[in-house]
DNA sequence: ATAATTACAGAATGATCGTTCTGTATCTTG
DNA sequence: CAAGATACAGAACGATCATTCTGTAATTAT
């Protein structure tokens, strides 16, 4: 999973990968199919381990206000943590293979639509108490920022930059919702 | 241009770009240095052209509501409007390079930057005549729905939806200068 | 006209690629 | 114990890669 962050996809070489992951050669084939059911079961991987603790701040917990900062600041983190896989796997890696790749531009819309309920999914739970509000759109917005700051992080950016980013979105939402 | 818009960085071979650029293997070399030489050209070239369009419409032609609501609909057609080059050469394949090369790492630094900056500069002349706020912020926040933008493109969402993305974000900016 | 220079098609080069195969060691079963 | 199955290191395979080179045709200069 590492090596395809860092790397790319196309960059990525079976060897690499292999010695990386301590998996023989055959064993990669036998049980993944070839590169593409590998970089697939990665994507699984990273969306298990590393964007499903970003959503999980999503849960309702404490104020909208609260869980959106959470939930950013968690987005800032994981984009910038670790200096040798700068962004997200998703927004950096799969996004450019999708341009060529049917199966892997139907993995990045899905995965992107994911997300994108997730956050749907706790504005519902503020507006259901609230104003009538196109909270589609917005959580579409919230999730494009997060990709814009994932994009940010892989060109250097430091985390207080992206900080500053994620607490206007923030504040927007907020004013959107009341 | 297109072809690594397309295909990407990787899978873009210089025999497709030969023929797609109606260039002799020898003068690509003689001109560009190499693949790397050439795409970076291609990536001037798709600023001068495709990019530099999008942020004419911040120069302060009229409310910054309408400028940021003209500016956005050109990001969503640039990013929709042909679908073998969907999203952006910038946030879609430089940024996927970028990571394992510090070149190209720094060249998106550089693009990512100016964009901002161009934001900024629109968005501090209304503040000229208004609130005092953190227009860089700001500026970072609506360039990364840009983004977030463009990578939804390329996982083949609709211009529509993307147009309600970028309403939200007008609306939000306007909020935070008044 | 001849000689020199330029432009270009495409071959050559050395390297790397993803996938499949082979041989050997180890483990399991009867 | 022997036979069969499994796991694995790494070679083989056919293809592709970016870069450099070569030979030839066209153009330019004298």
């Amino acid at each position: 999973m590492r090596v395809f962050w860092a790397d790319g996809y196309d960059a990525a070489s079976i060897d690499r990968l292999c010695r990386a992951t301590g998996m023989p050669r055959a064993s990669l084939y036998q049980d993944f199919g070839g590169k593409e059911g590998l970089f697939l079961a990665a994507i699984a991987h990273y969306v298990e381990t590393r964007i499903g603790p970003v959503a999980d701040a999503l849960e309702p917990s404490g104020s909208l206000d609260a869980d959106l900062s959470t939930y950013f600041a968690r987005v800032v983190a994981l984009a910038t943590d670790d200096s040798q896989t700068p962004g997200c796997l998703i927004s950096c890696v799969l996004a450019e293979v999708a341009g060529a790749n049917d199966t892997f531009r139907l993995e990045l819309d899905r995965r992107f639509t994911a997300l994108e309920d997730r956050i749907a999914q706790r504005l519902d739970h503020e507006v259901a108490s609230g104003a009538v509000t196109d909270t589609r759109a917005l959580a579409g917005m919230l999730a494009a920022v997060s990709r814009g700051i994932m994009l940010r992080a892989r060109s250097g950016a430091q985390a207080q930059d992206l900080d500053k980013i994620a607490r206007v979105a923030v504040r927007a939402s907020a004013r959107e919702i009341v």
